[in-house]
RNA sequence: AGUCUCGUAGCUCAGACGGUUAGAGCGCUACACUGAUAAUGUAGAGGUCCGCGGUUCAAUUCCGCGCGAGACUACCA
C-alpha cells in the first residue's frame, strides 16, 4: 500500500528524512561510495566561510548552490570530492574578541598576553562552527564535515608556509615600504577591504590652493625658452587637495600628449596701491577656464594691447595673454626651486625637483601639473620610483628614516616656523580647532613668499576609518609583497580558460582587475593568523623563509648550538609523522613562534618578521592546504586528481576575494587555473530591494526561516525567484506560496495516485505496458516528461538551475496536474483494472518518480520522501536513496514535439470555447450540439486524434474539423505580415499596407483562392502572396466566433430541448452530490430524494431520466413531496426553473 | 568621480537575432467547476516595455545621451 497522507507537511517530511538519513548513515555512505567504483569525478572548492559570527540568508544563497550542482553530479555517476572549509583566522574575528573582551588593539601584550588573547580568538572562532555545522546540515548541503580543513590548523599553516617558501624561491617575494591607508586616530593600517565599507567615503570640504613652483630656466627646453622674453619669473601651475603635504614635495608630474600654455599675466601684491609685476605661468590649456576663471581674469588677444594695458581700469579682473601653447613632453625633466626647502630630499638630491609623466594626469580639474609628494600618495609612490625621485626623509634617534609626519599625525618636531608638533588634520586631536588650520597656516605662508594664485575650496570623497571616523592618510609602512604584476598576462590569458556565471564578471570585471593588478601586500600587523615564516637579521641583511616544520626545527637546532635559544620547543614533534596526533602537539601561531630565534651564516642571531599572513592569502592556499601539500597527497595535485576544481560559487564581493588569491597563487606557482566554472552569485536584498543590514533591523535569521518553512521550500523560492547571479529580493511570503503551488501541487497529484492505485491494487506488479497501449494523452505526456528531462539536464549543465526548477514547475503544475490528471481522473475511478488503467497507473508512476529524481538536487527532502514512498511499494528500484539513483535519461523515441504542439493547440481551443461559453453566459456543465474547428489540413488531420478529448472538454456532442468555411457567412480581416513585406518593399511598405488593409471581402477570398493578387499603385504593378498576409475571421451568423493567428472555433449556440434537458439533468445530479456530502452520505450509501413542488415541465423530464438519476446518486427513488420550499434545498438551473429538494438517507426512511 | 549590470503589469520575473494584439505567477474583481476539494479553471481590470534623440520601411528590442537603482573601483592632484 502507498502511504496516504491528510495533509501535505514539509516540517514533518524534513524532520523524518533527518532521521532517515540518520538511521541509515545516508550522508556517510553518499561520501563514501568511492574512488574506484567511480571514473568521473566533480570537484568542489569550498570556499571557507569565516568563522567570526553567525550566518546569514546569503549563507544559505552561496550553500545550496554549491549543494545542487554536487548532488547533480553524484546522479549523473560522479564521485563528488566536497570538503568543508573554515577560515578561523583574521581581523574580523579579532575585532569581535576585542569588542567582546573591551579591549583594543594596543591592549595586546599589555593588557592581555598574545598567548592568552589568541587562545580565546580561538575558542571563539570554536563556538562560531558549532553554529555553522548546524546551519550546514539543517539547510541540507552535504558536504563532508568529518574532515574539514580549517585554517589554524598545524598542518593547514605548514603547506602555507611551503607556498610563501615556494614563492619566495622563485623570488616573487620581496619586503618594501608602500603607501597604504592609515589611520592616525587609530594607530592602525587599514586594508583596501576596510576601506570600502559603508560609509568609510564621505565627501568632505577641502580647501585647495593653486600652488606657485618657481621654474628653474636653465633646465627648460629649448622651445620655451624662445617664448621666454626678458626677465619674467616662470612658474608651474600645480593644483592640491592635500597642503600639508607641500613640504614633502620632490616632483611635478605632467601627461605627455597634454596640451600646456605659458601664460603672461600680472601678478597683484597689493589690489590698494595697484603694486604689480607680470609673471608667467605654465598649466594645460584645457583648464584655462578652471585655473583663470572667468568671474577673475580675462584674456586679451593682442600683445601690444597686454603690455600697455592700464590696470586701474581693470577693476577687479586681472588680464592675461596667451604667450605659446606646446605638448606636455616638452616640459620632460625640467626643474624648479624647492617650494618649502625645510628639509632635504633623502638620497639623490639632483633627482628631485623635476617634471615627469605620470599617465594618471588627467585635465578634467586642477591644472594639469599634480605636485608628487612620494611620502604620502601610492600613485605618488609608484611614479616617483619609477624616475628615481627621492622623498623626503629625515632620521629619527634610532637613526631610522622617518617621513615628515609621525604616526600620530602631526609633523615632526624638527619643523621650522611653529608647525614643529602640529596635526596636520584637526580631526586627530581633541581639542575643537578650524578643521584646516594647518592646511591654512601653509598657505598663508606660501601667500607671504608670493607662491599661491588662488585659493578655492572644494568638495570630495575622502575616505574615513570605520572604527574612529576620522579621515585616514596614506602613509609608508612596510609589508611583504608578492610580485604579482611579474605574472600579470599569465593571469589574464588563464583567466581566459575559466567560464564566469554570468559571463560579464569575468570578462569584463575580473579581467580588469588582472589587467590593474598591483603587487599583493599580503603581511599584516595583527596577531590571530598565520605567522609569516621569515626570520631576518637586525640589519636585514640576511633572511631565511621556513617551508616546513621539519626545516624549521632543524634551523632551531642549529640555533641552539649558538645559544640563541636553550632548547628545542617542538621537541614532542616526530619530524616525518604525518599523524594527526603528531600535529596536534604542537602550535605554529604568533606567540609560540616569536619566541624562536634562528642563526644567519654569519652567526647573528634572526628574528622572526613580526607580521601575519593575510588571511586571503589562507584561503586562496586552499586547493593544496586541504590536503596538506606537497607533505602528504602530493599527487592529487600534481596529477591534476583534485586540482583544479569544477566548480566554486560565491558571492559577488569575492571577485577580488577569494576569486582572485585561489587564482594568483595557482597561476603563479601552478601555471594552471584554480577552477573551471564559478558562479558569482548576487546579493540578497529584502523585499523591497534594500541591502540587509543590521542597523536597519531587515535581516532575516536563517536558523528562524528554515524551521518555519523548511529547507526545501526555502531552496526551492531561492533558486525560483532569480537566477544565481541576479540580486534576490527576499520576500518571505513568496515561500508560502510556492510550498502552496509547488510542492502542494505535487504532493497532491502523489495523494491521488496513491488513493486510486490503493483502490486498485497497483503496485507496478504488472510488466510494462508498451507504448502500443498509450492514448493519444499518455504519449503526450511521456514525450513531455523526456523533454523535461532533457531541457533538466542541459541547464544544470549550463550552471542555470533557475531555469531548471522554472521547466520542471512548468511541467507539474501545466501538464501533468492541470491536464494529464486531471483529464485523466474519470479513467481512474470509472473504469475496471483494465490495461488501459494500469497504464494511466505506470505512467503517472514514471512522472512521480522522475520528477521526483530530477527536483532531488534542488529538493533533496521531499524528493526523498516521495522516492522512498513510490519506491517502498513497488521495489523497482533498489537504492536506499533517491540520492544514490542515477539521472533521468531521456528517451528521445519518446519526444513527439508535433504532438506536443498539437496538445498546446488543443489546451488553445478548449480555452476559446470557454471563452466563448463564457461570453454567451452557457455553463460548461450545459452540452452543445457542435463545435466547429477551422484551421489548415495538416492540423485538422492530426486534431483528429484528440476529437473524444476535446468533446469531453469541451462538452460538445459533435466536433466536425475542416479547412473551409463553406458552410459558414463570415467576414474576413486582411492585415500585412509585416516581416514578409517589410524586407519586399523596403520605405514602400507603409503605403502598400495601407493597400493592403482596405482590401474588400472579394480581393480576401480571391488572395485566399488564388494564393495571389496583383495590383497597380502609381503606375507600379504589385504582387501580393498569400504568405505576405494574414487572414483572420471576425464573425458568422448563428455561430459565435473565435479567432487566433493559427486557428477558427466556431461554437453552435443553440440549445435543443434534449440538450437543456441533458444540461438540466446534469446540473440536478450535480446537486444531489452536494447534498449527499452535506448530509455526510459515504460513498455506497443509499438515499431517497423528494421533490417539492416543482413544476410539470421539470417533473417529466425528471422522470424521464429516473433511472440515470438514481444511478448516478445512488438513489432508490425519486418521490414528489408536498412539504413547504424552505425546507427544501434549492436547486436553481436557470431563474425560471427553480425547484427544492430533500434527500433522506435510506436508513432513516425504514426506521 | 569612473567602470560594469539593470530599468517590461501593484509585486516577482519571462520574452523578442528589430515585424504591428508584449507574456506567466502572485495580488485584486467577477464567474465557473466540485469523486485531487483549505485544491482547480475561466474571464476582467492593470503596461507611453524609464525619458529623449539617432539608425531603419519598422525600435520596447540596436546605437548615443540623460534619469533612476545596484555592484565594483577610487586620496586619480
Amino acid at each position: 500500500m502507498f502511504i496516504e497522507y491528510k495533509k501535505l507537511d514539509l516540517n514533518q517530511v524534513t524532520k523524518e528524512i533527518f532521521q532517515y538519513w540518520k538511521n541509515h548513515d545516508i550522508l556517510k555512505k553518499s561520501f563514501q561510495c568511492t574512488t574506484n567504483s567511480y571514473k568521473k569525478k566533480y570537484i568542489l572548492y569550498e570556499g571557507p566561510p569565516s568563522l567570526n559570527g553567525n550566518p546569514g540568508v546569503h549563507h544559505v544563497v552561496s550553500r545550496i548552490i554549491k549543494d545542487i550542482f554536487c548532488r547533480y553530479y553524484t546522479l549523473k555517476g560522479n564521485k563528488v570530492f566536497r570538503k568543508s572549509g573554515w577560515d578561523a583566522h583574521g581581523l574580523p574575528i579579532e575585532l569581535n574578541v576585542e569588542k567582546y573582551m573591551k579591549i583594543e588593539k594596543n591592549d595586546i601584550g599589555k593588557k592581555i598576553s598574545i598567548k592568552k588573547y589568541n587562545s580565546i580568538c580561538k575558542k571563539f572562532v570554536h563556538n562560531a562552527l558549532k553554529k555553522w555545522i548546524l546551519f550546514t546540515k539543517k539547510i541540507g548541503y552535504w558536504i563532508d564535515l568529518k574532515s574539514p580543513y580549517i585554517t589554524y590548523n598545524t598542518k593547514y599553516i605548514e603547506s602555507v608556509w611551503w607556498l610563501i617558501k615556494k614563492l619566495y624561491d622563485n623570488k616573487f617575494i620581496y619586503k618594501d615600504y608602500d603607501i597604504q591607508p592609515y589611520s592616525p586616530a587609530a594607530n592602525t593600517g587599514l586594508s583596501y577591504h576596510e576601506l570600502n565599507m559603508p560609509g568609510c567615503y564621505k565627501k568632505v570640504e577641502q580647501i585647495s590652493p593653486f600652488v606657485k613652483f618657481k621654474v628653474i630656466k636653465d633646465y627648460l627646453s629649448n622651445k620655451l625658452k624662445r617664448n621666454i622674453f626678458g626677465n619674467d619669473d616662470v612658474f608651474f601651475i600645480s593644483w592640491t587637495t592635500s597642503p600639508w603635504t607641500l613640504p614633502s614635495n620632490t616632483a611635478l608630474a605632467i601627461g605627455k600628449n597634454i596640451d600646456y600654455v605659458l601664460v603672461e599675466i600680472y601678478s597683484i601684491y597689493n589690489i590698494e596701491n595697484f603694486s604689480y609685476k607680470k609673471e608667467i605661468i605654465i598649466f594645460s590649456s584645457k583648464l584655462i577656464d578652471y585655473v583663470l576663471p572667468k568671474e577673475k581674469y580675462y584674456q586679451i588677444f593682442d600683445k601690444n594691447e597686454f603690455y600697455s594695458i592700464n590696470l586701474k581700469r581693470c577693476k577687479n579682473k586681472i588680464p592675461y595673454y596667451i604667450i605659446y601653447q606646446f605638448k606636455g613632453i616638452d616640459l620632460m625633466y625640467s626643474k624648479y626651486e624647492q617650494l618649502l626647502p625645510w628639509f632635504k630630499p633623502y638620497y639623490k638630491k639632483e633627482n628631485a625637483f623635476q617634471v615627469i609623466d605620470g599617465s594618471f594626469v588627467n585635465t578634467k580639474e586642477g591644472s594639469g601639473i599634480v605636485h608628487i609628494s612620494p611620502t604620502f600618495g601610492s600613485e605618488d609612490f609608484i611614479i616617483a620610483k619609477k624616475y628615481d625621485i627621492p622623498p623626503i626623509l629625515v632620521l629619527n634617534k634610532e637613526g631610522i628614516p622617518i617621513p615628515l609626519v609621525d604616526m600620530q599625525g602631526k609633523y615632526i618636531s624638527s619643523f621650522p616656523h611653529g608647525f614643529g608638533g602640529k596635526y596636520i588634520k584637526s580631526d586627530f586631536t581633541t581639542s575643537n580647532v578650524d578643521k584646516f588650520l594647518v592646511d591654512k597656516e601653509i598657505i598663508s605662508f606660501l601667500e607671504k613668499k608670493n607662491k599661491i594664485l588662488r585659493v578655492e575650496k572644494y568638495f570630495h570623497f575622502y575616505p574615513h576609518c570605520w572604527r574612529t571616523d576620522k579621515p585616514i592618510i596614506y602613509y609608508p609602512l612596510n609589508s611583504w609583497f608578492i610580485k604579482t604584476t611579474k605574472v600579470k598576462n599569465k593571469m589574464i590569458s588563464l583567466n581566459e580558460k575559466i567560464n564566469w556565471y554570468p559571463n560579464f564578471i569575468g570578462k569584463k570585471r575580473f579581467s580588469s582587475w588582472l589587467e590593474n593588478t598591483k603587487n599583493w601586500n599580503f603581511s599584516r600587523s595583527r596577531y590571530w593568523g598565520t605567522p609569516l615564516p621569515i626570520w631576518r637579521t637586525k640589519k636585514g641583511d640576511e633572511e631565511i623563509v621556513i617551508g616546513s616544520i621539519k626545516e624549521l626545527i632543524l634551523e632551531i637546532k642549529k640555533s641552539i648550538k649558538y645559544g640563541f635559544m636553550s632548547h628545542n620547543i617542538f621537541d614532542n614533534f616526530v619530524i616525518d609523522d604525518m599523524s594527526d596526533t603528531n600535529y596536534s602537539n604542537i602550535d605554529l601561531h604568533k606567540h609560540i613562534l616569536d619566541e624562536v630565534i634562528l642563526v644567519s651564516s654569519q652567526g647573528e642571531p634572526m628574528n622572526r618578521e613580526p607580521d601575519l599572513v593575510d588571511v586571503w592569502f589562507d584561503s586562496g592556499a586552499m586547493p593544496y592546504a586541504q590536503l596538506h601539500y606537497p607533505f602528504e597527497n602530493k599527487d592529487n595535485i600534481d596529477k591534476n586528481f583534485l586540482f583544479p576544481a569544477d566548480f566554486i560559487a560565491e558571492g559577488v564581493d569575492q571577485t577580488r576575494g577569494w576569486f582572485f588569491t585561489l587564482h594568483t597563487i595557482s597561476s603563479i606557482l601552478f601555471n594552471s587555473i584554480a577552477y573551471k566554472n564559478v558562479i558569482s552569485i548576487g546579493l540578497v536584498l529584502d523585499k523591497n530591494g534594500q541591502k540587509m543590514s543590521k542597523s536597519k533591523g531587515n535581516t532575516i535569521n536563517p536558523f528562524e526561516l528554515i524551521d518555519k518553512y523548511g529547507p526545501d521550500a526555502i531552496r526551492w523560492y531561492i533558486i525560483f525567484n532569480s537566477e544565481p547571479w541576479d540580486n534576490l529580493k527576499f520576500n518571505v511570503d513568496g515561500i508560502n506560496v510556492i510550498i502552496n503551488k509547488f510542492f502542494g501541487t505535487l504532493y497532491n497529484i502523489y495523494a491521488f495516485f496513491a488513493l486510486y492505485a490503493n483502490i486498485d491494487g497497483f503496485s507496478y506488479k504488472e510488466k510494462e505496458l508498451s507504448t502500443d497501449n498509450y492514448t493519444e494523452l499518455d504519449l503526450w505526456i511521456i514525450s513531455e516528461l523526456n523533454s523535461l528531462i532533457e531541457k533538466s539536464d542541459k541547464y544544470y549543465i549550463n550552471y542555470n538551475p533557475t531555469k531548471v526548477v522554472r521547466v520542471i514547475s512548468s511541467f507539474v503544475l501545466d501538464k501533468l496536474s492541470n491536464w494529464y490528471v486531471r483529464l485523466c481522473r474519470r479513467r481512474f475511478w470509472k473504469d475496471k483494472y483494465t490495461v488501459n488503467k494500469i497504464v494511466a497507473y505506470q505512467i503517472l508512476y514514471k512522472c512521480l518518480i522522475n520528477v521526483a529524481k530530477l527536483i532531488s538536487p534542488i529538493a533533496p527532502f521531499f524528493s526523498e520522501k516521495l522516492y522512498l514512498d513510490l519506491n517502498s511499494v513497488t521495489k523497482k528500484e533498489f537504492f536506499e536513496s533517491i540520492h544514490f539513483t542515477n539521472f533521468p535519461i531521456v528517451d528521445k523515441h519518446l519526444i513527439n514535439k508535433k504532438l506536443e504542439d498539437k496538445m498546446t493547440f488543443v489546451q488553445k481551443i478548449t480555452t476559446m470555447v470557454f471563452s466563448v461559453r463564457k461570453k454567451n453566459k452557457i455553463k460548461i456543465r450545459q452540452p452543445l450540439k457542435k463545435l466547429m474547428i477551422i484551421t489548415d489540413k495538416k492540423m485538422v488531420d492530426q486534431l483528429k486524434k484528440l476529437e473524444n478529448l476535446l468533446i469531453n472538454e469541451t462538452n460538445v456532442k459533435e466536433i466536425k474539423f475542416t479547412n473551409s468555411y463553406s458552410n459558414l457567412e463570415l467576414v474576413k480581416h486582411i492585415k500585412p505580415n509585416y516581416k514578409s513585406i517589410g524586407s519586399k518593399f523596403r520605405e514602400k511598405t507603409k503605403e502598400i499596407s495601407e493597400i493592403i488593409e482596405k482590401f474588400d471581402q472579394k480581393i480576401i477570398k480571391e488572395i485566399e483562392r488564388k494564393k495571389k493578387y496583383i495590383f497597380h499603385n502609381k503606375g507600379e504593378k504589385i504582387s501580393i502572396f498569400l504568405d505576405d498576409v494574414k487572414i483572420t475571421t471576425e464573425f458568422v451568423k448563428g455561430w459565435d466566433i473565435l479567432s487566433d493567428n493559427q486557428l477558427t472555433i466556431a461554437l453552435d449556440l443553440r440549445i435543443t430541448n434534449s440538450l437543456w434537458e441533458e444540461g438540466f439533468i446534469r446540473e440536478f445530479i450535480r446537486n444531489i452530490q452536494i447534498l449527499r456530502k452535506q448530509n455526510n452520505c459515504n460513498v455506497i450509501e443509499k438515499i431517497f430524494i423528494y421533490i417539492i413542488n416543482a413544476n410539470k415541465n421539470i417533473q417529466f423530464v425528471i422522470e424521464k431520466y429516473k433511472n440515470f438519476i438514481c444511478q448516478e446518486t445512488l438513489a432508490l427513488d425519486i418521490k414528489k413531496d408536498h412539504q413547504e420550499k424552505k425546507n427544501g434545498y434549492e436547486i436553481n438551473f436557470e431563474k425560471k426553473y427553480r425547484l427544492y429538494v430533500i434527500i433522506r438517507k435510506v436508513k432513516e426512511e425504514t426506521i
